[in-house]
DNA sequence: CTGTTAGCGCTTTCAC
DNA sequence: GTGAAAGCGCTAACAG
């Protein structure tokens, strides 16, 4: 505003342009253009000395006039609620980080959002595309009935899950094979000579968490052992409802020698409310998690878990997120992955009750 | 590529535009421009109609071209390394979160984008701004020697840091008075009758990690306690350093029953390891962690730490960055918070060595 | 109050 | 092999 100084203030930085190289290499803007871009009809001489002067002026092309000219954005949009704290899990955080890395290695930027209101969740998605700022969507904690999916369904925006909903049938997605997992975990549990194994359950909403379930009592059923409902905790995967689970397992389930967790930060909370209660993990109590965070590793005792790797999972959905947006016909978009037993120190024998 | 077809295939979505918008309701772009913008030369009437039939087409305005003709993105670039895995420490992927959060409170957008490769992390830099995608940066994990500030302040790009540096003098930052809160620390583990207290410092290059230690040497000296070298262990913030820090104590350093850790991660390592080897804590020996985070609260035994504000170092860097960009003058642009001890049961009188 | 004319920086036909 | 012209969708002058 101050007269003069106005066009050297702070904060506007001069970026070069393509017209500028053009003018300094003196050949058309059209001709730099190809030249930057590789185009085989423009001689190798000629690319050398463009790309030359290009690199001396420190020209980068504008990402937003290349966007508006061809259409497309080359970044791929991820909602977190904020609601869910933090950067949720620490396997959403662990997951995040890895996709960003994968998404970077296909030249794609994550644009991160968060959105305070679940009212306007919807709505994000919406101004998010419609706005041109994403190409795509990645989702993650999807519901059992998800209305995203079918809000951006409809519109014909690109979207992967990670994780796999009631309409997984019509949409790509990725997911660890919890269900299994669950299965083997009690297996696990039972050939340990556990009898009574509870489950504290994780956010009933949350679709993973029915597979979850279903793989425990599938699991009871192959080591021919009852279904007792009345062993079934709900919970929400936080630490705090591990602890709370705990508080009613000892309550209400006599018997019980060992807890299956819906992830690690409640078996977590679970093992450290049954340390405060006295019980011994895991000479009197087994806990079990799954997710196998990094910090899962260094819990006292150290957490025995059904490991998956981010890493993997982020790459997958980076690939498959780029194909997708590319156009590409869907193969392999519906890929399911396993996960591995980690025993670790959180579990042991039964305990004679 | 198959002709006909082309103009339907999926993933292309079609956007109404302003354009389409002024057509429909019999007004030139210009003029629906402004009534959506709300400029005051516009009658309510027409804005009132313009609003309408936008609302009713399902326009919304393409950030892209806004962007190209503004000059402006209204992303800020959050830079993570790879190499430090995960979303890094559970307090950043705290933070990160509460960026995004308090950014969207302000109609930005977060753009998450990871290096794997070190030496290409100031060109990732440079690119993200040069190309238009972001306006500015907010850096975490300050360094001492942070080439990142030499570089992006040469060049006048905006940013703001959560840390400071060695040369903190001249750029925006934000961070926790840890110094403060380590004195602290150690004059509360005094308190409670320790004498030989230990600690296990943070990565080196990090800057802060030559603040905690400064605090803790500064806590030990009100505290009357003469400042033995030998007690200060290495670490990097992993939880691995932690156990690693927690055998070098046992083995090197007689007498010591309390440590103090650089973070919380590294408390829960040095725990995890220090019950592995048999010893007690709190009663053997008194474990303290730095930052809060919610994991904390739920370990066990629940850790005594010291606690700051993820969400409101969030929503502060959202505003500075926010006012940099703007080319606001530069009031409040370095803010130092204090962390807060919160005793839990990681802690405890001495022991009798 | 509203419309006309430019132009942000780039990529693409289409000529030469 | 290279250049000229047009346009992506929007906003900012400047007229009327």
């Amino acid at each position: 505003m101050s007269g003069k100084a106005a066009d050297t203030h702070r904060g506007k930085v001069k970026r070069a342009t393509l017209a500028e190289v053009a003018n300094a290499v003196g050949l058309a803007k059209t001709t730099v253009s190809r030249a930057l871009n590789d185009y085989p009809d423009i001689s190798e001489e000629t690319k050398r000395r463009v790309r030359e002067t290009a690199g001396s002026l420190g020209y980068v092309a504008s990402s937003r006039a290349r966007q508006l000219q061809k259409g497309s954005t080359d970044a791929i949009g991820l909602v977190i609620s904020a609601a869910a704290v933090g950067l949720q899990s620490a396997y959403q955080s662990e997951f995040t980080a890895a996709l960003a890395a994968a998404l970077d290695g296909h030249g794609l930027d994550l644009l991160l959002h968060s959105v305070t209101d679940p009212v306007s969740e919807i709505d994000t998605y919406n101004r998010l595309f419609q706005q041109g700022k994403v190409d795509g969507f990645v989702l993650m904690r999807t519901r059992c009935d998800d209305e995203r999916i079918r809000f951006l369904t409809e519109r014909g925006v690109p979207f992967v899950t990670q994780g796999r909903t009631d309409q997984s049938a019509d949409h790509a997605w990725i997911d660890i094979d919890s269900q299994q997992a669950f299965s083997d975990a009690v297996e696990f549990l039972a050939g340990k000579g556990h009898r009574r194994i509870a489950m504290i359950a994780g956010d009933e909403t949350i679709y993973s968490s029915t597979l979850r379930e279903a793989g425990y009592r599938q699991g009871l059923e192959k080591a021919g052992i009852a279904v007792d409902p009345d062993l079934i905790f709900p919970g929400d995967f936080s630490a705090a409802s591990g602890r709370v689970g705990v508080k009613r397992v000892i309550d209400s389930a006599a018997g019980v020698t060992a807890i299956l967790c819906a992830n690690d930060a409640t078996a977590m909370g679970a093992i450290s409310q049954a340390v405060e209660l006295g019980i011994e993990v895991p000479s009197q109590l087994s806990v079990m998690g799954y997710d196998g965070v990094r910090m899962a590793e260094m819990f006292s005792p150290p957490l025995t878990t059904l490991s998956h790797s981010a890493a993997e999972c982020g790459e997958r959905i980076a690939s498959m997120i780029v194909g997708l947006v590319g156009g590409d016909a869907l193969t392999d978009h519906q890929v399911l992955l396993p996960a591995q037993i980690i025993e670790r120190r959180s579990t042991g024998m039964a305990a004679n009750v």
